[in-house]
DNA sequence: ATCACAATAT
DNA sequence: AATATTGTGA
C-alpha cells in the first residue's frame, strides 16, 4: 500500500541520527586536502568532534608533520614547487590524508548505512554515499567493509555450534576479542547480515526456494506486484547451480544442497511501485515448524 | 569503473 | 594493531 510506504520511510528516517549527532559529522566547507595542504584546523571545536579530524594525529600520521613546516618544502608523491594555480588541486590529488579512525559512531553510521542500503546495494561506493561523511572516501568504506565482513564470518562460525544466539559465541571459543572486535560489536548487528554459514546457502531460483537438508528455510521475499522475485541475495556469477554461489556478506559458499519450495512469498507491498530509489533492506524473522527454523526475509528492515 | 578478496605495506 | 594500498580476477 501506498500507506505502508510512508510509514516505511517515516520509519527508516526516525532512526537517523539527531542532530546532535549529525552535528559532528556535517559537512565541511572546504575539501579536507585542502584543510590539510592549509593547515586549518577546526577552529569551531575544541574537542574530537569532527569525525575525520580526529583522525589527524595517530601516531603513525607522520603526515602532519609533512605538512606543517611550510608548503615550500613539502610534497608527497614527486610535484615539486608549487605553482599559485594548479598548484593545489594537484596538491589536493596526491596529498596523503590521515588515516582514518573508526569511531564507534562512525561505524555505526556505516552498519545502518549497509542495513539500510539492503544487501544488493551494499557495496562500497553506495555505503559511502549514504553516510555522507565529509572526506570518508570509497576505499576507506571498502577496507572496513572488507573487515566487517571477516568479522561477520568469524562470527557466525564460532557462534554455529553453541546455539547460544544472542551472547557473543566468539567470547567463549577460541574468541579473540580485539579492539576491532570491540568496535564491531559497538553497533549491534543488524540480524539479517548474519546467516547461518552452514553452507546451507541457496541463491534465489525463480519461484521461491528452500533450504532442504539443513534446519534452516529460507524464503524469498517477493517485491513489487509483478511476477518477479527479488533476489535476496546477488547470484553466482553465471555458474550452474550446486557449484558455488556468491553470498554477499559471506563470500562463495559452496552449495551442496537441494533446492525445496516452500512457504508463500511475500508481498513488499501492494502497489509495488514507489520503490525507486528506496533503500531496502531486510530482516529476518526466525519462526519454528516443526523443528525446523525458518528465516523470512522481508523487504525493509524496520518491521 | 567498480567490486571482492587476499596479500602486503605503513 | 588498525587502516591503507596493491594486485588480481570478475
Amino acid at each position: 500500500m501506498r500507506e505502508e510506504d510512508s510509514n516505511w520511510f517515516a520509519k527508516w528516517e526516525d532512526e537517523l541520527p539527531s542532530p546532535e549527532e549529525l552535528m559532528p559529522l556535517s559537512q565541511t566547507l572546504i575539501t579536507q586536502d585542502l584543510a590539510i595542504a592549509f593547515d586549518i584546523r577546526n577552529s569551531n571545536n575544541t574537542n574530537q568532534t569532527d569525525i575525520i579530524n580526529t583522525v589527524v594525529n595517530s601516531p603513525q600520521a607522520n603526515s602532519s608533520a609533512e605538512f606543517d613546516s611550510d608548503m615550500g618544502g613539502t610534497r608527497v608523491g614527486g610535484e615539486g614547487g608549487v605553482g599559485i594555480g594548479s598548484g593545489l588541486d594537484e596538491q589536493a590529488r596526491t596529498l596523503k590524508r590521515p588515516r582514518l579512525v573508526w569511531t564507534p559512531q562512525l561505524h555505526k553510521r556505516f552498519v545502518d548505512a549497509v542495513a539500510h542500503l539492503g544487501i544488493k546495494n551494499a557495496v562500497p561506493k553506495t555505503i559511502m554515499q549514504l553516510m555522507s561523511v565529509d572526506g570518508l572516501t570509497r576505499e576507506n568504506v571498502a577496507s572496513h567493509l572488507q573487515k566487517y565482513r571477516l568479522y561477520l564470518k568469524r562470527m557466525q562460525s564460532n557462534n554455529n555450534g553453541a546455539g547460544n544466539g544472542n551472547s557473543p559465541g566468539w567470547l567463549s571459543g577460541s574468541g579473540v576479542d580485539t579492539a576491532m572486535d570491540r568496535l564491531f560489536a559497538s553497533a549491534p548487528v543488524p540480524a539479517h547480515f548474519l546467516r547461518p554459514i552452514s553452507e546451507h546457502y541457496v541463491p534465489y531460483t525463480p519461484g521461491t526456494m528452500q533450504v532442504h537438508h539443513p534446519q534452516i528455510a529460507l524464503q524469498a521475499p517477493m517485491v513489487g506486484h509483478g511476477p518477479q522475485i527479488q533476489q535476496p541475495f546477488r547470484h553466482f556469477r553465471n555458474s550452474p547451480p550446486n557449484e558455488q554461489f556468491e553470498h554477499p556478506f559471506l563470500g562463495r559458499q559452496s552449495q551442496q544442497q537441494q533446492v525445496q519450495r516452500i512457504g508463500t512469498p511475500i508481498h513488499a507491498n501492494g502497489n509495488g511501485n514507489s520503490h525507486h530509489g528506496m533503500p531496502t533492506s531486510y530482516v529476518e524473522s526466525a519462526t519454528a515448524a516443526n523443528g525446523r527454523k525458518v528465516l523470512t526475509l522481508f523487504p525493509n528492515g524496520d518491521d
